[in-house]
Formats: C-alpha cells, structure tokens, sequence
DNA sequence: GTGAAAGCGCTAACAT
DNA sequence: ATGTTAGCGCTTTCAC
C-alpha cells in the first residue's frame, strides 16, 4: 500500500547514503554498524541516529561477498510434519541463539533427489556449516557435503559412516533394546506396524534391529502391517483392526512411531481388551503428545532436542571436545515403560 | 573427515576455474550455467562437464549482488511446534516450488521483539517478498515492511490494516458464527478454555468474536480457563476439570485449539458424560490429528495449506487478479460439527 | 580514530 | 555465439 508514500525509496538505501546522512565516511559507519571499536563515541551515536531516521537496513549479500563470511548454516530435514523435526529445529535454534549464527532450514520430503537439490541450493549460499538428518543420501549428495570445506553434521542416526561429524541414536540399538524389553516381559506372538516409505532409513533400522533382539530369544516377528500418508493416528487404528483380524492370537504390537501407536491404542482401548495383560503396545519417540493419554503408551525417547542442541554446539565450534570435525557423539535413549508392558515380578 | 582429502580445494571453486577448465570465457560459463540461450550446444556440454567435473558449486551471493536478484522469501510465522504452521509452510513450499523462489523459515517464538530482530535480519539478505503471520507488529517492525519495496503479504488473519496484501481467515467472524451454532444447538452455560499467550491475537480475536456472538443471544460466557505451555492434551484434560469442578451446570465447552479440545473431549468420556447431550465441546483447526478420535470434536478448518498457498502465489506474482500489491484475499473457514454439537431437529 | 583504494565472484550491458 | 568492461555494496588492508 505504502509503496508510493513520501518516505518510500525507489531504491534501497545503502552504506553511502548512512554515510552522507550522517557526515562521516563509509568505512566509519561500516564500522559503527558493525560494532568494531575504534570508533569515537561522538561518532558512533551521529551514524547510529543517521541510520535509523533513514532506516537503513544493511546488505548482508554484499557483506558476505566482502568478507568471505557468511552467518548462516543450512539445515535440511525430510519433514516438518512429523512433529520429531520441529522438535530437533528448535533445539537448533536454542544452541544457535546467541552464536551470531541463523539456521535456515530446507525441507526434502523423504526424496534424495530433492535432498540433492535442496543442498545444492543451500551450498551455493555459502553457509558455515551443514546439519542434515541422516547418513544416507546420493553420491553427487555425498560429494558436494565432502567438498563443502565447512563442518558437516548428521543428525539422528549413528548407524552408518558419516562424512564428518555425527550426532544421533543407534536405531539399531533402539530396536534391538525394544525386542529384549519385550521378550523379557514375557510378550511371544510380536506383531511390527511401520511406515512404508522406503526412504525412512531409521525406521527401517529399528525394525531391523528388533527382529535382531527378538532373534536372541529364538523368536521372529509374528505379522507386519505398513501404511503410508494419512492421519497417523487413524492409521494406526486402521492397521491395528487388520492385523489382529488376521492375526488374533498376537499379543504384543511395536509400532514405528507414537502417533500410530496412540491410535493403535486407543482402538485396543475401544475394544475392551485388556492391556497390558492380554496384549503389550510400543511406540517410539517420546512425542509429549502421549501425557494426555488416560493410558500412557510405552516408549522410547528420541532425545530430538538435544540431538539438535549438540549439532549446532558442533557447527558453533562450542562443543566440549577440541576436535575441529569428525566429532561422533551417540546419546542413549531410554525407555519408558509408560502402562502398556507388563510388568514383570522378577 | 575428508577435509584433508586430495580433492578438496583450499579455496572454494569459481567460474574462473569452469571457465579454465573448459576453455571459455567466464561470461559464457555464466550463461551456460544460468541455462540463458545463446550458447552452441558444443560449449554447453564442455562447460557442463567441466563444472560436474570439478563439482563446482555457485557462487549466490555474487550472484545476487550482480543482478540484483534474489530468489528468497522470507517466511516468518510464530511457532513450529504449533501444527498449524507447518502446514501453511507446506502450502508455500508447494506453490514455490517451481517458480525459481525459494522460501526460507523464521521463527518468533510470539515474541514481538524477536519478530522484529528475525525480520531485520531476513531483509538485510534482500529477499523477492515477504509472508509473515498475523497484522500485529511493532512499529519498527511495520516500518520495516512498509520500506522494504518488495511483496510483503500478511497471513492467517484479515482483523486488521494489512502493510500490503493479506491472506487469511476473519477470527472475530470464525467466533460469532462458532458461537450462532452453538447457541442454535440449543446450549446456553458457555465455557471458553484457551491459552493465556498475550500474542496469540487470533486467539484473543476467535475469543472476542465468540462473545460478540454469545451477546447476540442475550448471553454471556459463563466461566473462562487459560493455560500456557506444557502439552496440550494434557493441559486440555486438566482445565476440562478445573472449569467443571468450578462450575458443574456448564453444557458447553469452547476451546481455543484442537488439541486441548481433544484432551478436554478424551477426559468428558472417561468420565461417562453423555456427549454431545449433556455437554457439547468445540475446537478450532480443523487438525487432522482428529480424524483419529472415535468421537469428532467439532471444529472450524482455518484454511492453513490453502493461505500458504495463496500467499505464495501473489509473492510469486502468480495470483489471479491482476493486482501488483495490495491484495485482499478473506478464506472462509467453514464449520465441521463432528460429533459434539448436540444436533437440532430444525 | 578515520579515510582511500582495491576487490570479493558474479552478471548487465555492450561489443564483436 | 562469444568476449570485454564495469560495477553490484560492502569489508579488508593499509595509510594517515
């Protein structure tokens, strides 16, 4: 609306315009704006003032080409709807505050070709640093992280080799310590609900290593079921009546994420059946959604904001260590039983 | 790892190492690269080959600087933790998608000041426009926008004078006619339960507008609950009985969200209180997460992929009318009963 | 404490 | 179809 009043410039201001305003040269005021010393106090307040009766708002693309130093660090994602990655986000963002760095996030949707693009676009940025779920991604992907000459970190996941740093779970372990949980409690006739996407490596390695664990105990996994797109919770619903349709003997269900583990609960709930007693539920990820939950589902923590706080501390050159890359930290998640595992008297 | 390897270039590569490797000029390495006409498809395929080769990565920020030109919009909206947000940033990113623009994600935690400070930094890497939530913004901030000479488009909300375009839904108006509906079913004790946020405005609107409604009947609001923080379900759960402990003759439950509407629903039934006869309940979203419920809880669909959408399209210069800036685009949100709105045999 | 000159890596505009 | 020149708005470096 404003586009024509008085005070709209045609053009956007710059350093020189500060500069003339306020009497002083452009190097001066550079200085000023950017809060190197040196500067006389008298000086300082006369550009300051100058700048901001005009406005003036600094062109970080020209300060960038200038200084060879760019204060962002991309960050790539597959989803924001999964509700664990604007968790891991804002644990960025928190680490990030006050490190004069800016994340700028991308988002892939579990595709390697846009994950390819995305970072492409990222790099030709400039950022100072790159964080990105996962270890799996293309070979072109591969070799533009490997060539970017900045701290890399990989999040999530430890499973795999990283290009340089990494900060995540084992998966594996996750699933592995998830099967021995369960077997222990006395479960038998193990049902595992998922995702279908095939590019959800982390599930895909849960799984993995929960037909591990259950292997320990000479066991396998009884049925399966997997979905794609749609309200989570429903689906979990959905999967849950269709597997124990056809499998009613099965009593205890693990469930790739939370939110189809809730609805799977839920539906179980509706039915009267007894759990944890006449049948077990497990989910994954510790999403605080689950403490309304009359019934608290077991779970196992993802630790998503903390993975997120300890990749930026790396990006930030902040974390505890000296190392200058390849940094490897795996956290621990822990389980939490919540009320649908039996308890064992043992 | 590799930092060290023997492909890794001490200094990042630049059109001048393309345009050696490939025997052209720089200027033409150029055009190739930015796939401008013109160019023999000889040279083309030289160049390209030699930029694949050596995994050259452009350079934006020269780029942008040259031409002026920059593909970025900066998107910044309150919360990711939210739900609503990441879908009206869905919206965007889909309808960017192939218009060469790319979105890049602010946060403000509903925070005025950080929302001046995220803005302040995001103009000064000149973006081609500007989506940012809500019509409330500090007079620096409402400056910012007003000099920056570019598309700026508000969103989610139309209650209020717009910098330029805006795209939403009227939340006085979602509340008067949640309110008609209300009172049309029939119900006349009305709670209102929702967050204590001072700048959640839509919410405060939603609020106003649902009394402006009451009035119209000749009522009032007959008791009111807030939170703030924690998890919404559960948060939900306790302010249901807090209000009904308060205040037992209540037949009506308006939330302020879905997700303490659902904790608010999931504790009624629990409980054995014969919903939606001897006390209705209502939300607002329109989330999916309901689909999930044996019992829908009645809501309003705020229209949130579509506002990304179409708040995209007019800073992608793509929208219909052939407004340039200005433009006023009201979504009408349209009430979903579900199952908690007794119905009225009229 | 302040200023002048050079140049960051690209692209617009104009040759050829 | 390709090359040359100038300059985008800053910061670095060095001089005063």
């Amino acid at each position: 609306m404003n586009r024509d009043g008085p005070n709209t410039p045609r053009r956007a201001l710059t350093l020189r315009d500060v500069s003339e305003a306020s009497g002083v040269s452009e190097m001066t005021v550079s200085r000023v704006l950017r809060s190197r010393g040196d500067v006389s106090e008298t000086t300082r307040e006369r550009v300051l003032e100058a700048a901001r009766q005009l406005g003036y708002v600094p062109n970080k693309i020209a300060g960038a080409l200038a200084s060879q130093r760019v204060n962002l660090v991309a960050v790539i994602v597959p989803s924001l709807s999964n509700l664990v990655f604007p968790e891991v986000l804002s644990g960025i963002s928190e680490e990030l505050e006050d490190s004069g760095l800016q994340p700028v996030f991308g988002v892939t949707n579990y595709s390697t070709e846009r994950e390819e693009s995305v970072l492409y676009e990222m790099l030709s940025w400039r950022p100072s640093g790159v964080i990105i779920a996962g270890l799996e991604h293309s070979d072109n992907s591969r070799a533009m992280l490997e060539n970017a000459g900045i701290p890399i970190v990989e999040i999530m996941d430890v499973d795999g080799s990283p290009v340089d740093s990494v900060v995540g779970i084992s998966h594996k372990r996750a699933g592995i310590e998830m099967a021995r949980a369960i077997v222990g409690a006395g479960y038998r006739k193990i049902g595992f609900l998922g995702t279908k996407m095939p590019h959800d490596h982390r599930a895909r390695k849960r799984m993995e290593g929960f037909q591990a664990g259950l292997a320990e105990a000479g066991l396998e996994l009884a049925d399966q079921e997997f979905y794609s797109g749609g309200s989570a919770l429903l689906k979990g619903r959905e999967m849950t009546e269709a597997i124990l349709a056809r499998n009613p003997e099965l009593d205890f269900l693990y469930y790739s994420n939370d939110m189809i583990g809730a609805g799977g609960l839920m539906w179980c709930l509706e039915k009267g059946m007894d759990v944890p007693e006449r049948i077990g539920l497990a989910g994954f990820n510790g999403v605080d959604l689950l403490d309304g939950l009359s019934c608290r589902l077991a779970t196992m923590d993802a630790c998503r904001r903390e993975i997120g706080r300890r990749a930026a501390a790396i990006v930030a050159g902040r974390s505890e260590t000296g190392l200058v890359g390849g940094e490897h930290v795996e956290l621990s998640p822990v389980l939490q039983p919540g009320d649908t595992i039996r308890k064992t008297t043992g």
